[in-house]
DNA sequence: ACGCTTTCTGAAAGCGCTTTCAGATGAATC
DNA sequence: GATTCATCTGAAAGCGCTTTCAGAAAGCGT
């Protein structure tokens, strides 16, 4: 019943073209010579019964299991397809295949789902895996990645991200330089690396300007537009005066939108707005957003990159940050840029 | 130097609990009694030892996978990250792991990459697989469902989809109720399921308003922004007269915004536009895009489902059609929809 | 022609599980 | 108490590969 699809083996194959099914495992592999002649008719062999080596015996066999993971927390927000696209591209250039793996936290888990068993190595997104399961597979030597994330204390995790802080600063800068003074910024999640970073760039420019950092014009955006929609429509509420807004990112920025169109302020002449990332969207809403281009599926292959870097033995780099570029539209108050 | 990994084993779980081999696997599938006190003492080795077994032995030995792969051609468009997200929660539900593989024509493949070798079964999206391969699985009876697209000729495979042609048919009476008469549609790729379906629902509707079908309105616009915004563009200089766009879906009536801009016609007083679809930037672009709504996490979690059901060796629906619903906003002409 | 490499090859031993098969155990029946 | 059954259990045989190991074949120098 089970024997539905059990096709040619290797040893059809060997007895096909005469030879030992070691013979054949190495013409398979590459990595041992073999006869020319031979290794012809083992190819042919292969051809004729279209013999296609199951992975399941060659990982219990040689340990490799030839594909590597993706762990993440939710699947959301405009960048997450870049950013797979360029995992998935990079991974499959170099032969290896992708599991993918989402950490709902409200799901049962039934079994260890993705690890050392099922993988060769670990892209980790952001808080998607707890701190005590990297610090195991840290232990162990386990080969992994992490994406916007810094590893915990101790740990020599290669990290790949963008530079929040210097896209933070740029946009913020441009707001002050626009004549802004008070400006909202929406936090990220809690404990979420990008959304720190951000926070210091937004921070420093505004020391760099000498404007005071205002605890009350900082609140939580979520990265998504439903908390950011009502963050502001809180502050607007609250009384809170501002003049302009960094939504986060670009998602936020969304709701951020609404919050004040609904509150009949106009944007930019009200509250100039800036989000991060530069999703397709950002250039097509109205008016067209002031952002900065984050290279997610750069982040994606560099990630790869380093994995597979980490998978020969190799030394990998600590930390790549992905340079951001500021993208000027109409958002920030600045005319004729779309 | 590839035992780096190697932890605890089955038969290591077996002798610290004093037990064969066999009544480990026993109470590790749970499908064969063990005496309760036996059954407690192996839980309890499995959990000192941190016992996690590893999913190619199973596999080799069961000849099951547990991990389903889903295929496409080309991660793109705002609308991929809910298929994905439903698919992934749905198998996730279900103790099933997920393997993704995008099919890049120009990608030099290296070996088989997806099948019967690696999976349990297969969800196809669109034209990612070619026929013949289809047809192959098919004739070995390996479980597939296909998203978007209809089987070849003769084959009983499960589709899901949306109601493509009652949503463009939808949104074509809509425009035509609203006085248009000389309606473009932009066409998806070539041989597109849902492109076809869509043009259906869009000759009804002129046909059910006894308007003429022009070839010359008709134009492609392949599902994205570049070729829309070409497509109306050279419409325009062609001298076409036209009152309205069924741009295919959302991401190309971002490009047909651009092009009505740039000739300076406006949305929706010289020209009503409608997509496909309703992506969330749908909303926010200016003015708010009408269009359909198409629940396509919904469309991913049935995948699974009935692919399940097929795994189960129960009977699948050949065809399940998800409802789609007309989404009014401002680029129809409708006033106060936002 | 003889030893000595060098290159290639097959036998066989696993990799870590599942699953069959036959046997052991104890309960139930007469 | 003997017989029959229903339950549970362990030994052992694979699943389809990779990899070691030792030997065969072929090349080389003298």
């Amino acid at each position: 019943m089970n024997h539905k699809f059990t096709s040619a083996t290797i040893s059809d194959v060997a007895k096909h073209a005469g030879v030992s099914i070691a013979t054949v495992s190495r013409v398979l592999n590459g990595k041992t010579p073999v006869q020319a002649d031979k290794a012809e008719r083992v190819r042919q062999a292969i051809a004729e019964l279209n013999f296609v080596p199951r992975p399941a015996a060659r990982t219990l066999a040689s340990r490799k299991t030839n594909t590597i993971g993706l762990v993440f927390s939710e699947i959301r927000g405009a960048f997450f397809p870049h950013l797979l696209k360029g995992i998935e591209a990079q991974l499959h250039e170099a032969g290896y295949e992708l599991l993918v793996y989402s950490t709902h936290s409200d799901r049962p888990i039934k079994r260890k789902p993705i690890g050392e068993h099922n993988t060769d190595g670990l892209l980790v997104f952001t808080t998607s895996l707890e701190k005590e399961e990297i610090a195991r597979l840290y232990k162990i030597n386990f080969p992994m990645v992490l994406m916007h994330e810094t590893p915990p204390e101790g740990m020599n995790i290669p990290v790949i991200t963008v530079e929040n802080k210097d896209g933070a600063a740029m946009l913020v800068n441009h707001l002050i330089e626009h004549g802004r003074r008070r400006i909202v910024f929406l936090r990220g999640p809690e404990g979420h690396e990008d959304s720190v970073w951000r926070e210091r760039g937004y921070r420093e420019a505004l020391a760099a300007h000498n404007i005071p950092f205002d605890e009350a014009l900082v609140s939580s955006g979520e990265f998504d537009q439903e908390t950011a929609y009502h963050a502001i429509k809180k502050l607007i509420q609250d009384g809170v005066d501002f003049d302009a807004v960094f939504a986060g990112d670009d998602d936020a920025s969304i709701g951020v939108y609404r919050a004040l169109k609904e509150a009949r302020r106009l944007i930019p002449a009200d509250v100039a707005v800036v989000g991060f990332d530069d999703v397709e969207f950002a250039r097509y809403i109205s008016p067209p957003l002031t952002t900065v281009r984050a290279p997610i599926e750069e982040v994606g292959r560099e990630a790869v990159r380093q994995l597979l870097a980490l998978l020969n033995g190799e030394q990998a780099q600590s930390l790549v940050l992905k340079r951001t570029e500021l993208v000027i539209r109409e958002s920030c108050g600045c005319p004729n840029h779309s």
